[in-house]
RNA sequence: GGUCUCGUAGCUCAGCUGGAUAGAGCAGCAGCCUUCUAAGCUGCGGGUCGCGCGUUCGAAUCGCGCCGAGAUCACCA
């Protein structure tokens, strides 16, 4: 301690420089710093993504995409053995909507015929089968049927319901159809996770796990922890937990959404042994998962504890909320593309074209444009509701991924003049107190705080810490590079100490960066 | 109606495990490129932290009540 002073009830102390130097000398050259060093025996299971098959990825599913795969990565940071897996929803009324609709109207048209991408030649059929549908209903109406018949009566609905049936049973025609019109989501849907740098380690399907849970109901009978009423359906009572009673059986004996997930989490339970069971889905299913961990807690399943469910809120567009029927959703590659679309506009805008090439500028643009759309989505806090904004979306400037990417960019730029100089980063310095001014301390003293921010957003599941304290990093370093002659600066220690600082900055925003899914240009 | 979440500058967001004068960015205004990348930097204006009460030496932060916004409470997933 260098000296301290009392202030309105508060001891102030400060912390001698050549303790911060000591640590800086010690940590500035390591490349993986922030990370931990070891992996803990810890399994974290994160499910992420999970999208329906019927139509393609939105805005929505963007957030839940970015949000799912940092998460994983600073869980990783922080030593956990991670696992990433995806749900996909391949089964179920809905798809089969799309496609009869195909069947009906769409004359054979394939990805490869028509040019559309695959998921978003299913979303067209999606679509008309409810245009249809609703024609199907007013018909019915004009009839004379209420309403509520209408809906449940018309024709089209009831030949999705007995194609679903027609799945069940495992008719080969309906199946090979399915199978078919699946696989062309799913080309498109890998194309888009291509985009977006997402990735797992596992996909299951619910056309196979849709079946699991009944047993463990059955087992809630026997030991009473589940009721049977009298039309057959079994219920759980959570009345007592200030919640309302559950149904897990339907009383035809086919299980609901409930009963699957509590098959697959015991199941990946028992494949992973994880210690937490992080599940990346949105807050309009806040109670869903309280039903889930309270009914397997009452089951004495202890694992149930490590349920955590990472609850993200909507994304909202200035007009309000997103709305398919509307045509107010805005779609996932058509983001993508607009971003890079942008990045690329920018660039030629601040004359830097000349400065890249061919493929090199398209890495460029891919990097600004993604950089700007996963910082931007990811720097507000998970739970919140956030707004997008596609103006300021576009903007890159400020509190901005390519803000971010700039100063790191500027760095590089700075190692390269000093190696032209034959000036290298130290490998093994000391460094003289007199060095060490104002901004430098800062800088420093920012620096030292990356492994506890990592550390915390892995505790609270929260990329937007990691995003936040990045921006500060950038900020300061910013100022400094303003203040301070770096390659210039004359006095040898003074130059060396100031390189050194900038090259563990880039370090520490390179891997910041890297835990969002944000890539970082050598130049810019 | 019950339960849950949210409400901070014109806008988008930090800060919330109680502490000093509530911070950024955008937008607005005024400046800084013959010198390491101006996607940068500096300055100015902008706030009854939804409202009220309480706990405390001290509340944006904790508790209660109200107001406002949203979600949810399906034999959908």
């Amino acid at each position: 301690m260098e000296s301290f002073n009392v202030i309105q009830g508060f001891l102030n102390m400060v912390i001698r420089s050549n303790e911060w130097l000591s640590f800086f000398s010690q940590e500035f050259n390591k490349q993986g710093y922030g990370y931990a060093g070891s992996t803990s025996d810890e399994t974290i299971v994160v499910e992420y993504s999970s999208p329906n098959t019927n139509k393609p990825l939105h805005l929505g599913h963007v957030r839940n995409n970015l949000l799912g795969y940092s998460v994983s990565q600073i869980l990783k940071a922080t030593g956990k053995n991670v696992v990433m897996v995806n749900l996909v929803n391949d089964r179920g009324i809905h798809i089969c909507k799309s496609m009869l609709a195909w069947l009906k109207w769409g004359n054979g048209e394939t990805p490869a015929s028509s040019g559309m991408k695959g998921d978003h030649l299913i979303g067209k059929y999606y679509v008309l089968f409810d245009k249809y549908y609703k024609e199907d209903i007013a018909q019915l109406i004009e009839a004379g049927s209420s309403k509520e018949e209408a809906e449940k009566n018309a024709p089209l609905l009831l030949e999705t319901q007995e194609m679903l049936r027609k799945w069940e049973q495992g008719d080969p025609e309906t199946i090979a159809l399915w199978k078919k019109m699946n696989g062309w989501v799913y080309e498109g849907f890998d194309e888009t996770y291509r985009s977006l740098g997402v990735a797992f380690d596992k996909i299951y399907h619910e056309s196979e796990t849709y079946l699991l849970g009944k047993d463990i109901v059955q087992m809630g009978l026997d030991s009473g922890v589940l009721f049977r009423k009298e039309d057959g359906s079994v219920w759980c009572d959570l009345t007592g937990d200030g919640l309302d009673e559950k149904l897990l059986l339907r009383s035809d004996g086919t299980s609901v959404y409930m009963t699957q997930d509590l098959g697959t989490a015991r199941t990946r339970y028992e494949e992973f042994k994880p210690g937490k069971m992080v599940y990346v889905v949105g807050n309009e299913q806040d109670y869903h998962f309280n039903v889930l961990r309270l009914i397997l807690k009452k089951m004495g399943y202890g694992w149930a504890e490590g349920i955590y469910h990472l609850s993200y809120g909507m994304v909202e567009l200035p007009n309000g909320k997103m709305k398919s029927r509307e045509g107010t959703v805005v779609d996932a590659d058509d983001l993508i593309e607009g971003m890079i679309q942008t990045a690329r506009e920018m660039t030629a805008q601040l004359g830097k074209l000349e400065d890249f090439e061919g493929e090199e500028a398209a890495r460029l643009y891919n990097t600004i444009g993604m950089g700007a759309l996963k910082y931007y989505i990811l720097k507000v806090d998970p739970k919140k509701t956030m707004l997008f904004n596609p103006e300021e979306s576009i903007d890159f400037n400020g509190n901005t991924g390519p803000f971010i990417q700039y100063t790191y960019a500027r760095i590089c730029s700075i190692l390269r003049k000093a190696n032209e100089r034959g000036i290298r980063v130290s490998s093994n310095p000391v460094y003289k107190e007199e060095i060490f001014g104002e901004k430098e301390k800062s800088l420093v003293l920012l620096l030292h705080d990356f492994p506890a921010i990592v550390e915390e957003a892995g505790k609270n599941f929260s990329p937007a810490l990691v995003a936040n304290y990045t921006f500060e990093l950038a900020k300061e370093y910013n100022q400094f590079y303003h203040d301070h002659n770096i390659v210039r600066e004359e006095d040898e220690s003074i130059r060396q100490f100031r390189l050194d600082l900038s090259f563990f900055t880039a370090t520490v925003i390179r891997n910041a960066m890297k835990l969002l899914g944000v890539e970082v240009p050598e130049k810019m």
